[in-house]
RNA sequence: UGCCUGAUAGUAUAAUGGUAGUACGACGGUUUUUGGUACCGUUUGUCUAGGUUCGAAUCCUGGUCGGGCAACCA
């Protein structure tokens, strides 16, 4: 099958490469992190593209951090990152690291400079913006620009040194001052920072900046296909020239369109605003469009893989509906979660001609989509159950086939059952229904002859667990919040957790174990949640169950 | 009034000069002890105006609209 879809336009390019014999068919790709944040399902995106094009075409991939800003960079993202990749299902040939090229790097800045390629610029950032120009205007040079190579070889070398404070001096590129493209405006390839580097430690007061690092790294490693988001694109010419001009093997950059997924943001700046502000629980908040948040969602690795795959892979602007994210992980856990029984918003079901103290055991198969039912668990039945408040309705409508007085439905892998009275208090909240149930009706032998629409699930109060459910919604309110007026934090959605305090489950799920998703039957797939004990068992819905009955 | 880049159903994505397909969604139906799943069916599209051609989503020209670019960020 997957031979029969068509190949998106970067797998054409390799396999025209691979056609003409370039590179001697190696294909070499990276994933290009910058150790500053958490991954989210944009990068999960890129993750799939470059691993999954070494995958499909013999090849390999380096997982290299793009650490050349000590100030924003830190393990802890490091570590993350890591153990995101690898939860998402794939290996990286080669750990390798931007600042483990700070030496070769330089080097590299030493032989532009002797070229007269490069020029230490003395002015401030503001200066130097200034005398960019704008689009329409070209820039002017200053007096840094002609200084002579062994100036600038000194100069350099002194920033190297540690002998100038921050922000004193910058090594540029001598190019064009008046190009259309900024990007060619003489930039900027060192900066002065006197911080302390995650592992460099205070071996470094200049570094590279991403023009300077990323073709280079790619370089060094032989990337063949460097891929990269769109805004990149106007980057090209740059890393086309440095490599040129430093005669180093001629990687090739291609850029695709980032993912973009409605009623989320996707920018580890935005995300990490969400954290420091406390608005979310963490990166890995399961509201999260974060790996870790859709990890501890509940979401698999599959679906994601999956997702990516689905979303395909092109040049143009797009908005991805979450709905497909939803779809994905439905289709896998459709075929895998066991199901199990449990009551969100309970209210008591009396059967009065139940005998009291009388106990029924009934047993139900884990999933009706294996072949064998994938094994069976057994739960108790008794004269009292809980049940779905809204299984329930007083006055119901034509279509509506659940319990009402009068009305008949099936408790899932039990009796049918026959609404009878219900009890309110003072405020007309109904506190009790009462029925009567057929004991000819019993699941597995019936011979009662009576067909039902509506089946509903059910536990027993006498043998009922409790347990914590939160129940999540989009994050935000609106399909696009960056794009809105004002802060992007003033779409955000407040309801979009919801935490159910007294949920009633069936015994069996005492047994509940992390990573292991559950079906709570008509409510959607649950998984247990990482704060979760023995003593307070506390589920995370990760979505759903698709709900084809409109109301009215 | 610069440069780069893109435009195909509601959303994505194919068709590489030769019947505009596929998926998700929506809608309808069959099955169902989950209003789930599965299965079947319906619906909606080439930004625009010209040109080349026997034939254009595809090639050419003009226009329109979207995105990106003037960080000592990546």
């Amino acid at each position: 099958m997957s031979e029969e879809r068509s190949l998106n336009f970067i797998e054409e390019i390799v396999e025209e490469d691979l056609a003409s014999g370039k590179n001697n068919g190696r294909v070499l790709t990276r994933f290009p992190p910058e150790p500053n944040g958490y991954l989210h399902i944009g990068h999960a995106k890129s993750i799939c593209l470059n691993f999954g094009l070494a995958k499909k075409y013999n090849g390999q991939t380096n997982l290299r951090f793009d650490d050349t800003n000590p100030v924003k960079e830190d393990v802890e993202y490091v570590d993350s990152i890591k153990e995101d990749v690898k939860w998402l299902g794939f290996e990286w040939a080669q750990e390798l690291y931007a600042s483990d090229y700070f030496d070769k790097l330089y080097d590299f800045a030493v032989a532009l400079i002797s070229k007269g390629l490069a020029y230490v610029d003395d002015s401030t950032a503001e200066e130097i913006a200034a005398q960019k120009g704008t689009p329409t205007e070209p820039g002017t040079p200053n007096q840094y620009r002609s200084r002579s190579v062994e100036e600038n070889l000194q100069l350099f070398a002194d920033m190297k040194a540690g002998k100038y404070p921050d922000g004193a001096k910058v090594l540029r590129a001598k190019l064009d001052l008046a190009a259309p493209n900024m990007h060619l405006r003489d930039p900027l390839m060192y900066r002065i920072k006197h911080a302390h580097h995650h592992r460099t430690g205070d071996a470094w007061c200049i570094y590279p900046m991403y023009d300077f690092a990323h073709g280079q790294s790619d370089a060094i490693e032989q990337i063949t296909h460097s891929i990269c988001t769109l805004e990149f694109v106007p980057h090209r010419p740059l890393y086309e020239w440095f490599i040129e001009q430093l005669e180093v093997f001629p990687s090739k950059q291609y850029e695709f369109a980032r993912l973009n997924m409605n009623y989320t943001v996707m920018s580890k700046r935005k995300l990490l605003q969400l954290v420091t502000d406390g608005f979310v629980d963490g990166w890995d908040d399961p509201r999260m469009p974060t790996i870790s948040g859709l990890r501890r969602r509940g979401y698999t690795p599959a679906s994601i893989r999956e997702f990516c795959e689905r979303i395909g892979v092109a040049k143009r602007e797009n908005m991805i509906d979450v709905g497909l994210l939803e779809f994905c992980i439905r289709e896998d856990l459709n075929k895998t979660a066991w199901r199990r029984m449990a009551v969100l918003d309970p209210v008591k079901l009396i059967i009065d001609n139940y005998p009291e103290g009388q106990t029924d055991v009934f047993s139900g198969e884990n999933n009706p989509e294996a072949e064998d039912g994938d094994g069976s668990r057994e739960f108790p039945f008794g004269r009292e159950l809980w049940i779905e408040r809204d299984d329930f309705m007083e006055n119901p409508t034509k279509k509506y086939f659940r319990l009402g007085i009068g009305l008949m439905v099936r408790l899932k892998n039990a009796y049918i059952i026959k609404g009878e009275s219900i009890v309110k208090d003072e405020e007309g909240n109904i506190t009790e229904i009462h029925a009567t149930y057929i004991p000819e009706s019993k699941s597995g032998n019936d011979t009662s002859g009576i067909n039902v629409k509506g089946t509903i699930h059910w536990v027993s109060v006498e043998h009922a667990k409790t347990a914590e459910v939160r129940l999540y919604d989009r994050l935000f309110q609106v399909e696009d919040p960056s794009n809105e007026d004002g802060d992007f934090k003033d779409y955000i959605n407040p309801n979009s957790l919801q935490a159910l305090s007294n949920v009633f489950i069936e015994p069996d799920l005492a047994n509940a174990t992390p990573c292991k998703p559950v079906q709570f039957m008509r409510k959607g797939y649950f998984v247990l949640d990482k704060n979760s004990t023995p003593d307070k068992l506390v589920f995370n819905r990760t979505v759903t169950l698709k709900d084809g009955w409109v109301k009215k």
